[in-house]
RNA sequence: GCCCGGGUGGCGGAAUGGUAUACGCGCACGACUUAAAAUCGUGUGAGGCAACUCGUGUGGGUUCGAGUCCCACCCCGGGCACCA
């Protein structure tokens, strides 16, 4: 009799076997790999806000830990560490809602962080835990900061910065999400504060640039593309005047624009509030009140009450008028109004824009609301881009003169449509315009030769339209230009046409509303928004007019030409702003910085354009976090370690008078960004890390965690590893070669929360059905990379699968030799498993394995070898029961070498599978009539197609289909299938 | 609005253009049991007695053959959002 699985005792008893000999630790000093290739396989370290692990935080470690034990079994020395990011406002904010000092709250995290991820199973090298906020861990944070001072990159600016009211503290961009915090979600709003920066802009084009040599989940680089945001544009001057004096240039306002050809049509030039020509203007403008309450309420809107809603985004544009200075257009050198308005954002590009409304949406939206000249420089070009009629590539274009003809009923409203017979189009009529003829006559001329209608007004020329196309009738592609023109019938009257007219399209009448999904052209629905007076801003490239000598140039050719014209200069602009670093809270690294009055005085510093400015030197670090009771934030835009005079007061490391130390400390994500540096080393006192170790180990060779942190820390981590490779301090300029993003744990079909009160706690499952079943369950759920929806019940299922397990080798019934049916099945599983690990596909590997116990359980007996090499496939998802099964009947007795270390089965070699025990022999050939599966049977696989037709004809069910009929084809798929078409 | 993912049984989810729904959950029936639980076995897309027909968000298309490829649209999830 088979005793029952006891998965409490055995996983006691195996976390602790495992700690004690120390399995999982990599030979990580060991210079000279031992046959042992490293490989370190990382997951993103959780942060403690809360009392314990989220089952979610347990579902990614699982996922990392399963790649990791595959590739340990596969031979590699794999080092997986972990530890605590538990030094920032989420653990702050964790420790005031329950009332307990962080200091102190941390240590209770800690351990129970701690106790959940040793329960959990995985193999992690503790002995190389770090914890972002032990002051030796912090002592490099702060290194790190003064480095970044000392060689430029960090650096000191008044700025209106994102403020969290409630979080009391400025956040980065990165953090504020919607307008809201990333933490909290309460409104972010705009404050003026001195904060400190570290200039990650200056990396933005290798930041973009080596994303392509990265393998990482696509979605990741896209969301990082995204983010830095490259535009190729130009910088072009604007001379300021004053209107009053008439002559006096004020100065000029540089404007960054990407469509620099438009300038002829720039009717307005539009500033920030904040921008400085409007305070320099302040005695030259008529209504100097009026700007002044403008940019106090543009202000007010984001600092006030985060009652009313969204600050940005789609709120009606408002702005002032600057009366009294002009703008001069360098194209036109006409004379255009200044407006101060918040649409125009200061921290992008120069803070100023020339407004181009007629292809512009936002300034076209602006420019109706104020009654600014709405003025038009370019001619739309559609190219067609879906079928029928993608232009064709290679051949050249046929340019031709047209009309796009608008006839309305004379007594209905509707228009006009052409229904193409050949092919899928839906047109209004259109013709060429022949030599001497006017847009109206070659109208009529149409009108008549396609519809025979006898008395079209015209009423309108609405301009000109482009079309690029590949005419499929008459195969070439065409250029069209085409006037779209509008006529009026008088009345019904009507001559027949012509039998060739009348084969290539019919005539219908449409209201609008039916014109809107007839017409398949692009350049026919823009006649319509043009019939229709809808036509907004065209925002897309097209054909220059009203723009003096460069008319009828397109905007690909013309766009540097103007350029130079106007005396502008090309230039890249990102979208990614510099790294906003201070943090006005308690518990975080303080930052290591002094600043002396009487040097900057002086005008003396450690930096020229920071003069009173020091690093604090390395010898005096860490900077330690002084112990203090009321550690609340106060929220006046300091932390509360300005009000601690023993810990700011401090004496100048130049000069040696009394100094102050900056009181803010730095961004939690700076913690993160090279906390897996440290792993390597993380008891060295002397430097951050050796070289050398890190030239062992780095970079990352698998790196998981969360798409949350697309643009936050990823791009964080990925910005200081360039940093240190450009100051020779690591060798590889990208930190981790393969990224992997896990998707989202949901419950129900709903997200986890809180407030949903659907929080899971792991420590039950646990407790409950084991933590192989937990792991197996939240494994089983879905695709790792696309997340997975728990359901309590479905945990059964594993928990089931791993008793059976456990009785079919705990039974101790082997057949001295396998079974070859089933070692055939078990080679097919060892290869499907392996590849599946390898994509990350754990569920479909659990699948597998759980076919295969099916099987094993319906043959007659496997062999011990086979039970190996099962229970091996089963380690990384079941480390626990893999462990006690292997040891308790293989161990060492399967020739795996004796040593004072038992062999776990976790550094045993994982299987190989033969290919020709995979090889079939037979094959189910499916019988196909007409596409449709009528029959299915065993055939040889070597089955030629003559054979594999007259069996299928011989066939009872296939012949009750071919009866009487004629097979026209046969279609035969070798190992699959044979199609006959009757 | 823009950019990513997705839409397949009662549910989670499988399917190199080739037998749709593997595997698991749930459910039903049966065996064991005094009984229940556990366990084991059988069945389980819909309609139909059956032959068969219909079925992967909707509508079209390509193909001998489409969940898979193309076009248009609808819905859900996630990210970004006045970036000139």
């Amino acid at each position: 009799m088979v005793k029952k699985y006891n998965y409490k005792v055995t996983e006691k008893k195996w976390q602790e076997r495992w700690l004690k000999q120390g399995i999982y630790e990599p030979g990580l000093k060991s210079l000279s790999a031992k046959g042992r290739k490293p490989f370190y396989n990382l997951m993103m370290f959780p942060y403690p806000s809360a009392e314990g692990l989220h089952v979610g935080n347990m579902y990614a470690f699982t996922g990392s830990d399963v790649y990791g034990r595959f590739k340990r079994m596969q031979g590699y020395d794999v080092f997986e560490p972990i530890g605590l990011d538990g030094f920032g406002i989420h653990s702050e904010n964790y420790a005031l809602k329950v009332g307990t000092h962080p200091a102190k709250q941390t240590k209770i995290s800690e351990k129970n962080f701690y106790r959940q991820l040793k329960e959990i199973g995985n193999g992690f090298a503790w002995k190389e835990k770090v914890e972002t906020y032990d002051p030796e861990y912090y002592r490099w944070t702060q290194w790190i900061f003064a480095e970044m001072f000392k060689r430029g990159l960090a650096y000191r600016k008044k700025q209106a910065v994102n403020w969290c009211p409630s979080c009391k503290t400025v956040l980065a961009d990165e953090q504020v999400i919607s307008g809201k915090c990333e933490r909290c979600s309460t409104e972010v709003i705009k404050k003026d504060l001195e904060q400190w920066f570290f200039r990650i802009t200056k990396y933005a084009d290798r930041l973009l640039k080596d994303l392509e040599k990265l393998d990482w989940s696509e979605r990741i680089k896209i969301a990082q593309r995204n983010w830095i945001g490259k535009s190729e544009g130009a910088e072009v001057e604007f001379r300021i005047k004053n209107k009053e004096s008439g002559i006096k240039d004020t100065g000029v306002v540089k404007v960054f624009t990407t469509r620099p050809e438009t300038i002829f049509g720039a009717t307005y030039l539009a500033l920030s509030p904040e921008h400085d020509l409007v305070s320099s203007t302040k005695y030259q403008v008529s209504n100097w009140k009026e700007v002044e309450d403008y940019i106090k309420k543009a202000k007010a809107k984001s600092d006030d009450p985060p009652s009313h809603k969204a600050t940005e985004g789609q709120g009606e544009k408002t702005g002032v008028e600057l009366k009294g200075v002009r703008a001069i257009n360098p194209a036109t050198k006409k004379e255009i109004p200044i407006w101060v308005t918040d649409y125009v954002l200061a921290g992008y590009g120069t803070g100023a824009i020339m407004a181009v409304p007629a292809h512009d949406e936002r300034d076209f939206e602006f420019a109706t609301k104020y009654k600014l000249p709405i003025y038009d420089v370019i001619e739309p070009v559609y190219i067609q881009d879906t079928e029928p009629g993608i232009v064709k590539e290679g051949l050249p274009f046929e340019h031709r003169d047209a009309v796009i003809v608008i006839v309305k009923h004379w007594s209905e409203d509707k228009y006009i449509g052409l229904k193409w017979k050949k092919v899928a189009w839906g047109t209004f009529i259109t013709g060429g315009i022949e030599k001497g003829q006017t847009p109206e006559e070659a109208a009529k001329t149409e009108i008549r030769e396609e519809t025979g209608y006898l008395n079209p007004k015209f009423v309108d020329d609405f301009g000109i339209v482009h079309g690029k196309f590949y005419h499929v009738p008459k195969k070439v592609n065409r250029f069209a230009h085409s006037h779209v023109v509008y006529l009026e019938l008088q009345d019904g009257a009507r001559e027949d046409i012509s039998e060739k007219e009348r084969e290539i399209h019919d005539v219908l009448w449409l209201t609008l509303p039916e014109l809107e999904k007839f017409l398949t052209p692009g350049s026919h629905h823009h006649a319509l928004r043009m019939l229709k007076k809808t036509q907004r801003a065209y925002e897309e490239l097209g054909i220059l007019r009203n723009s003096g000598d460069f008319d009828g140039m397109d905007s690909e050719e013309s766009k540097w030409k103007v350029t130079e014209f106007v005396g502008g200069k090309r230039k890249i602009q990102y979208r990614l702003r510099d790294w906003l670093i201070s943090r006005q809270r308690y518990w975080g690294p303080p930052i290591p910085m002094i600043f002396c009055e009487k040097c900057a005085e002086n005008k003396k510093g450690e930096q020229k354009e920071m003069p009173g400015w020091y690093a604090v030197p390395e010898k005096d670090l860490p900077v330690v976090l002084p112990p203090v009771k009321d550690f609340r934030p106060r929220g006046k835009g300091q932390s509360p370690l300005a009000s601690v005079k023993f810990f700011y007061e401090v004496k100048c490391p130049a000069c040696k008078s009394l100094a102050r130390r900056e009181t803010d400390i730095s961004d939690n994500f700076l913690d993160s960004a090279w906390y897996y540096l440290r792993y390597i080393d993380s008891k060295n006192k002397k430097e951050l890390f050796s070289k050398k170790l890190a030239e062992k180990w780095l970079p990352i060779n698998m790196y998981i965690g969360g798409a949350e942190h697309s643009v936050l820390h990823l791009l964080y981590v990925r910005f200081l590893a360039k940093v240190f490779y450009d100051w020779g301090l690591v060798r590889f300029d990208e930190p981790a070669k393969k990224f992997r993003a896990h998707g989202l744990l949901i419950r129900d079909g709903k997200k986890i929360s809180k407030s949903k009160g659907n929080i899971i706690n792991p420590d039950d499952f646990i407790k409950e059905f084991g933590a192989d079943a937990l792991r197996m369950h939240l494994m089983f759920l879905g695709p790792f990379e696309d997340g997975g929806d728990f359901r309590d019940s479905g945990i059964l299922g594993l928990s089931r699968f791993l008793d059976r397990v456990f009785k079919l080798v705990a039974s101790d019934n082997f057949r001295k030799s396998g079974n070859l049916d089933f070692e055939r099945i078990l080679h097919k599983t060892i290869k499907k498993v392996t590849e599946d690990i390898e994509n990350l596909h754990y569920n479909t590997a659990i699948s597998a394995l759980m076919i295969l116990l099916n099987e094993a359980e319906k043959s007659d007996g496997i062999s011990k070898e086979q039970a190996a090499s099962f229970l091996k496939l089963l380690a990384p998802f079941a480390p626990y029961l893999s462990e006690e099964l292997y040891q308790q009947f293989f161990g060492s007795k399967l020739g795996v070498r004796s040593s004072k270390r038992f062999d776990s089965i976790h550094l045993s070699e994982w299987p190989k599978y033969d290919s020709n025990l995979i090889k079939e022999n037979t094959f189910n050939l499916v019988v196909q009539v007409n596409g449709k599966t009528r029959d299915a049977f065993e055939v040889s696989t070597n089955i030629k197609e003559a054979e594999a037709k007259s069996l299928a004809l011989n066939r009872e069910r296939v012949q009750k289909f071919t009866e009487g009929k004629e097979i026209k084809k046969t279609i035969f798929v070798a190992g699959r299938l044979i199609n006959l078409v009757i």
